[in-house]
DNA sequence: GATGAATGAGTGTTCATTCAT
DNA sequence: CATGAATGAACACTCATTCAT
């Protein structure tokens, strides 16, 4: 999995929420728990897409993030934190890419639409095993995390609604239902990570990604 | 969740797994022991779905199936068997539905699609919880009966291409690559136990099945 | 330190109160978890005498009780319970000794009370140790607990109080305040136990007793 | 918990163990380290009482002493060096008392012990939790250490004897044991921060110590 | 066949202590 | 002298699995 660095910086701007863990740690560095949370993030990821969360033991943890045991533990509570660290850095930019794109910018909504499915796929390529993990590893959330996990979500979906509203508006595309849609194509863009072992028998990522694009546009265009 | 148990009998057909359970104790009576595999998947089902694979416990398992620990380990292995037994008895349900509903008896292309998806929303509608398990859990399956299920998900997905191939042959689908069409409509029919938070606020469940009946009609009349 | 084995049939009489560990336990036979609890009791007391309470292991607990951790754990809930089992055990013993020893038979309240202060200093020389675990290692117990032992620490205070009364009435002993002396009489009784390291460079043990038995009486019979 | 500072100068008087606190580290300035180790003792003492030794940790005897944990370490070896501390600090005050109180310049027997009582029943109410805390906690102290302790602690009792010689002398007590009276004294002392939780239920302090007099004084003057 | 007590490797977590800055 | 981040041995406890009855 590459971690695409170039989001890095603003990974965490909008997620103050976000505080690691819920009570006081012991460092005090304010500084450094950002810097050592995102360490912890990015090793506990690769470990826990190889391994799975539920297998992967405190001590891997460590070995994967370069931590000593004590030493991670003065950055989380308990092991659930850590996966709570992996959602908190990469459901950032899951969810939150697009304001990050300069999708917004674009006025005409065929294009604006074209570049939000591009965008989101190379993304989704990028962290294919993240998104699996993701899907299958959310319900372990404690439950306050995840109501922020599906409100960032949605937030995802309405920034795809708010695309098709436009093209609507500007009489391009003809959907009636554009809230559904929106959840639809989010969901479409998914599947190569999600059903991707079947897909990928005959065809490779940019010929998935070629037809959903299609598909998605066909979807739009054609009357309900 | 009710279990469609008109599906029971056909089950277990193909999985030599779970033949011998233990070398050493020979138990005669293979029907009781399908009778015994049948009770341990019904109900550590329903406590996977409650609690995860990993958080249930063989004493909970043993609780939720009716058995003593000593007992249950007369019928399985290792706590990953009981996985094993539950994705055995429902994804057999799963995979193998359309050939049971006698989908494959209609004529008209349109009606059989419509069949087809109807019967699927339908049975998807009483797995929901089996089926995010199924989504969530597949990773911790033993790697050759991962294998398994996979080549059950695909046949599924052929039963479905076979239907798209039948109505391209009487031009009633416009569609170029069934097989990719095949594998978009399996992954949109699964959209409410996936991510069926988000559309749930919106709709009940039979207007998400209208939409999402209308969605895949509209794939597959129009040119791609 | 010996055990007062002729006492341990009535040790758990009156204490159905005390039920080990709060909440279900696995082990389902009642008659074993009683037996199993003795043994445990007996086991670590020996070991909390030799090393204290905090000091002590659950390995080292589980070598001393003659248990493997995971039967050990089938029987407590936490270490806690451990400590909760041994002054169940023992405190029972110590504070509902007089009872059991005939002592409220007898009439004439001189004879009483030497029996009374005797045998208390028979048992307080077989517990020595187990004594000055329950003066040290009390305030460790949960708050219920403790609430427990106190209330049969002062259940033994009364029965001297009962023993003074009696004394008083039939015009023997001269004390205006019973329960003040019962206080004073039996702290004194444990003077051995907890500070004997003093004494005992000049007394040996029937020594100290002789001399304590000598105080009281002096204390008793004398006015105030 | 009150502390007696009038006594602290004379406190550290016979404690080789704290004069070099670190081997490698030479702190120069031992009026600092004494001072130093006076804040420790006065902070962790307040903790020790509250939590008891072994569940206080060294972060939390940071903050109630006012160190960090490097600093805290320059004065010390061990956590075990803070409970030595803290003895050293009362335990000094507890045993050298009646010297500092002009006791022994008081001529008549009587006089000279009811001052020794009160004065001692003072303290005792001064240092209530901190008594229970060294009774509770001085069997964790290191062996050496807690040689001098016992030391210091008989000879406290034998100030007490002293007292009591005086008085035989004189022909004002009656006791012929006085190193055995001087013990019972001395204990029958502390039994309200030992076993108050019963008297307090009807008496106040006053009432306790009150009663304590008259009964040590019954002791001392009825022949044995 | 059924029972449930026993086993012990392995887990997450704590916390006294060290040491670079 | 002071700081606090880093270390890792040790801990209480869990739970899949076995096996005597």
């Amino acid at each position: 999995m590459r971690i695409p660095t170039h989001h890095m910086p603003k990974m965490q701007r909008n997620h103050a929420k976000f505080e690691f863990p819920k009570n006081g740690i012991q460092i005090k560095n304010l500084e450094l728990v950002r810097k050592k949370h995102l360490q912890i993030a990015l090793g506990a990821s690769k470990l826990f897409v190889k391994k799975g969360y539920h297998k992967a033991t405190m001590r891997e943890i460590c070995k994967a993030t370069g931590f000593t045991i004590g030493n991670l533990y003065d950055y989380i509570k308990t092991k659930d934190d850590v996966l709570c660290l992996v959602f908190d850095t990469f459901h950032s930019i899951w969810s939150h890419q697009l304001e990050n794109e300069g999708v917004f910018d674009i006025e005409d909504p065929m294009e604006q639409l074209r570049m939000a499915i591009r965008k989101r796929l190379e993304l989704i390529n990028q962290l294919r095993d993240m998104i699996l993990l993701m899907y299958t590893d959310s319900k372990i959330l404690p439950r306050e995390f995840l109501k922020t996990v599906l409100k960032n979500e949605s937030y995802l979906i309405e920034n795809y609604e708010r695309i098709l509203r436009n093209g609507i508006e500007k009489n391009v595309f003809k959907i009636k239902d554009p809230f559904f849609a929106a959840n639809v194509i989010v969901y479409l863009l998914s599947i190569e990570p999600l059903r991707g072992w079947n897909l990928r028998r005959k065809y490779n990522i940019s010929q998935i990604n070629r037809r959903l694009e299609k598909y998605i546009f066909n979807l739009v265009l054609n009357r309900e």
